[in-house]
DNA sequence: GGCGCGAGTTCACTATAGGAAACAGGTTTT
DNA sequence: AAAACCTGTTTCCTATAGTGAACTCGCGCC
């Protein structure tokens, strides 16, 4: 079958690269999601346009699909590449953390403005950071400049209303309930408007591989 | 075919998951690698062995490569795969997107267990997913199998008291204003407690590069 | 100018991927 | 229990990807 030829393999190593050709079970990986999702071959074929008898050959990884056939794979099963390529390293990880915080026992990190509540803290390796913030600040001007941090954030109003400042937009006004998601590389600041001092859920991303 | 638990259509559903075929110049882009790094066909002809030929027919997207063609592009070259393929490369940070939902306008996507509403649906490239849901399902046994997806979940909850069922632990009550934050490989699934059915704000991380 | 040389492209051929249909178990129907 | 059906595999055949050789173009050189 495909047999990578020694000169090949000769070259790859003499120029000091890694020696795998990384096994990729690209004909394991399809057939695990099509049983985990109970579509026969029938089934994907309708949806990816490719013939039954081609989708059983990549699984048994009796021929090696051509790009197109890749994508139309990724397109009609609704996936993505990485989700079609790395599956084998996701089972190993088999994590089943998890961190529990009730009501009101975050750790708290009060500043001038803003009065954090993290959320979620006993868990050390995250993607994502949780806390609840009560919005102490009222006037734009208390802030000595934009809040600003690589990644994206998510809030929603739990309680109250607020003026969200951003730096390229108007002041939003949003009410209990209301959620945005923003890049928080751009400034941003929050105000409270209502009575009471606004309660609100923020979750940003953490830093990333750039 | 039974269509994927809820959990998994939203998140396809959320990244944006449209009838595009994508053009993908990889052609292109391969190109741009290879220039980019004064390299010449032969020279990627003897990392890579693939024929110069060959090489340059893919350059000029006179062919569309086999998956193994991929694979010893991305071996001999260095690189990974979502790099050979996101030419118009991330670098244009800095950013200022910003996506508002306003309360009880997101998406709906209701199911016999979960009504979920998507918020941020605007936006089409970001690594979180928010989304509320209202937890009709009362009993386990309503959950054809456990609700399980790549990445990481916060939960928290906004209206009335759930029980978290999980894969490795015992179910956990949690009451308005708990949070909780796990691996969502780990199967999970949500039920209403209280007499009113439950509401809880999900943010789930997207799919990474490997 | 002719000549050599190294870049990429094109040609002609072989290897292989993709598709239609036939085949080989199973299961359900009658 | 035969018939009708599904599902996955295998068999051809055609379309196309991959290859080495031939070709083309540009550039420097004496």
């Amino acid at each position: 079958m495909t047999e990578t030829n020694d000169q090949d393999a000769a070259l790859r190593i003499a120029s000091g690269r890694k020696p795998f050709v990384e096994p990729l079970r690209l004909g394991e990986r399809l057939r695990e999601i099509r049983l985990a999702n109970q579509w026969t071959l029938e089934d994907v074929s309708q949806r990816t346009g490719l013939a039954r008898s081609t989708l059983s050959k990549i699984e048994n990884d009796q021929i090696s699909p051509t790009f197109t056939a890749v994508q139309k794979l990724i397109s009609g099963l609704g996936i993505d590449l990485p989700q079609l390529l790395s599956p084998p390293r996701q089972q190993a990880r088999t994590t089943g953390r998890r961190d529990l915080t009730r009501r009101g026992h975050g750790e708290l990190h009060p500043t001038p403005t803003y009065e954090h509540e993290l959320l979620s803290c006993e868990l050390a390796q995250k993607r994502m950071i949780p806390f609840k913030t009560i919005v102490r600040a009222r006037r734009f001007e208390e802030f000595s400049e934009w809040v600003r941090h690589d990644g994206e954030e998510f809030l929603m109003v739990l309680e109250g209303e607020i003026l969200l400042y951003t730096e390229f937009y108007e002041p939003l006004q949003l009410e209990t309930g209301d959620s945005i998601y923003f890049d928080s590389a751009m400034g941003h600041a929050l105000v409270s408007t209502s009575d009471e001092d606004a309660v609100v859920l923020s979750v940003c991303t953490r830093g990333e591989a750039a």
